[in-house]
DNA sequence: TTGAAAGCGCTAACAG
DNA sequence: CTGTTAGCGCTTTCAA
């Protein structure tokens, strides 16, 4: 590669960024083949609809001038961005990675890009996020969202969304269903001898927090079970500390904590404070997280196929993308089984 | 659910975007405000360089229309699209979380969005993620890159890049400097009485790989201990498994591992092989990812603040950004130090 | 300090 | 099947 073109002195280098030298655009290629530009825009977006000679003979001028459409042009007359935002409250959290890499190998596969912002568990930041990203991508998904129903609501109502682990009226979604395998949970409890649950709460906003809460208090009803509620606890393993503690005062003798990270944290602070897991008290976490398989002891959870989940919701958001310009395949929401996985942090009743 | 609004027939949803109602521009705003649209442009880009009560008008007019500046249509004359893309080789990897926040943590208080990518170890995936996003961001971030010198230079001839965990000649950089923290490592088992140290190798293309090789090899040599080297291993958990069998078929008292994940693949592997940690083998581990502190026994491992090396990276990206545009604050590269952390599967030698 | 005008690179009618 | 022509919403000279 030749260092500079001697003849030029100072050109060369002009425009706003310096050492990039401008990029080859279509009317480059339109030039070099003999056509409209128009027609090397056909070629790539509607390929059929352009002589296969002409195609060909665009494609290979563009191939040897190293063409690449701008996306951003692209996106400006046509409002199509191939952009998708996924929010996540708690980009630390493992639960989430799966979720990502499910959502990012579809979107992908259908030719989007999508960018992931991490709200921080806080309605605010999300709504920002949502605010600012607004023009820029083609959909939201929005995952464990903490804000209202109300300002879903508002947001789908100008925006294409689709939730995850979110039940709302005419907004898709994409949920693990906890319902059965929470009630396997209270049957694995109970047939330990257990009888009283004590549900270590997450975020108030949290739509799976009621959702779990819910279908433990139901199943704990109908087997004659106890169920205690404490919290909110912040979904993390500090909050698994502060919950702990607090169960440990109420003398609980089985906790299921909102998700795996509050349990992890309350099996450190069980341990901390003397308390066996599962001899004195037994442990159970929702999502079945990078970690939960080697905590000590390891982790009894509820598994989800959050891969799938992550999938599901671009599906969803892809189906509405396609329903706006005509296509068909646009469906309501989808629910995902999930089911308990025991491990060691669950044992029988003390006494 | 009403399933269709009976009162609706057809209208209402006309343009390619039926439900959105056609954004706010600059001429809705420009027009309710009686000036050109230029001055509305000036008023959200140079603020300076409009008279302030014209300016304040402006703002009025546009905070009452609800006015949002459209981010592509900005980015298309001006090139600057205030989106940053970060690469990075494994999602799921709990190393890569706090990298990313850190990373978007300080991407956000400059005003950029980030886009994330998964390369999934990959260098042809990092390659076409690089060309696809090419127009679409200012810079990449390329954490842990598996791509060879020679493409990364030539990406960074025509791309503005900062480089996280890997050196190279004229391209900026943030890495965890394992040199001093290696050392710690090599005194720590020494002082044990390993006499024998195995490093159980990760990926061939990672810089990191042969930058902890080699601290480890020189700072055994000063010590006049043995180091070996088994691997390349996958640097997951399924890799540790395989590194930890190849470790015992090659008796190793003492292994240190690539990272945390394979540290912690080990470890289980060498429980199922009947292995004691650290009666039988000492096991180390980079990266203090999440997890490490609660493994069966938990991990000693080096830890790096890689946080703050993803804020350094973001700031050498914009460093460089502003450089283009005249600004001075621009630097060579960061190297952050790191330290040994011991827990408890390092011990004595057995014998 | 402000307005008019010319694009940024691409898409999408509309003719031909 | 292909070319011409208008923009998409915004920035940025250039004059006034």
């Amino acid at each position: 590669v030749p260092d500079v073109d001697p003849g030029s002195a100072a050109p060369l280098r002009r425009g706003r960024r310096q050492r990039l030298s401008s990029p080859t655009t279509i009317h480059d290629v339109a030039r070099a083949a003999g056509v409209a530009a128009s027609t090397v825009s056909r070629a790539f977006t509607n390929p059929q609809r352009v002589n296969a000679r002409t195609r060909e003979h665009v494609f290979a001028v563009a191939g040897r001038l190293g063409y690449r459409p701008n996306p951003l042009a692209r996106a400006l007359p046509s409002g199509r961005t191939t952009t998708i935002a996924l929010l996540v409250p708690d980009i630390t959290n493992p639960f989430f990675f799966d979720l990502i890499r499910g959502a990012e190998r579809q979107a992908s596969a259908a030719g989007y890009t999508v960018v992931l912002t991490d709200t921080e568990e806080s309605p605010e930041v999300e709504a920002h996020n949502v605010d600012r990203l607004r023009r820029a991508v083609d959909g939201f998904v929005l995952a464990s969202s903490r804000l209202s129903d109300s300002r879903i609501r508002e947001i789908a109502t100008d925006n294409v969304v689709a939730l995850v682990n979110r039940r709302l009226d005419d907004v898709p979604s994409a949920v693990a269903d906890n319902t059965d395998s929470t009630r396997q949970v209270v049957e694995h409890l109970a047939s330990l001898g257990h009888r009283s649950i004590t549900y270590l709460a997450g975020p108030r906003p949290s739509w799976s927090n009621t959702h779990r809460w819910n279908a433990l208090r139901d199943a704990a009803k109908r087997h004659g079970i106890a169920a205690e509620r404490l919290g909110p606890f912040h979904p993390s393993v500090h909050g698994g500390a502060a919950a702990a503690d607090a169960s440990i005062g109420q003398g609980a003798t089985a906790v299921v904590a909102f998700n795996a990270l509050v349990a992890i944290g309350a099996l450190q602070r069980f341990a901390e404070r003397g308390k066996r897991v599962p001899q004195d008290v037994s442990v159970v976490g929702y999502d079945d997280i990078f970690g939960a398989d080697f905590s000590s002891p390891p982790l009894t959870t509820v598994a989800a196929p959050i891969q799938d989940v992550g999938r599901a919701a671009i599906d969803l958001l892809l189906g509405q993308l396609d329903r706006e310009r005509g296509g068909p395949n646009y469906r309501r929401g989808v629910a995902l089984a999930s089911h308990l996985r025991i491990r060691q942090s669950t044992g029988p009743a003390p006494h």
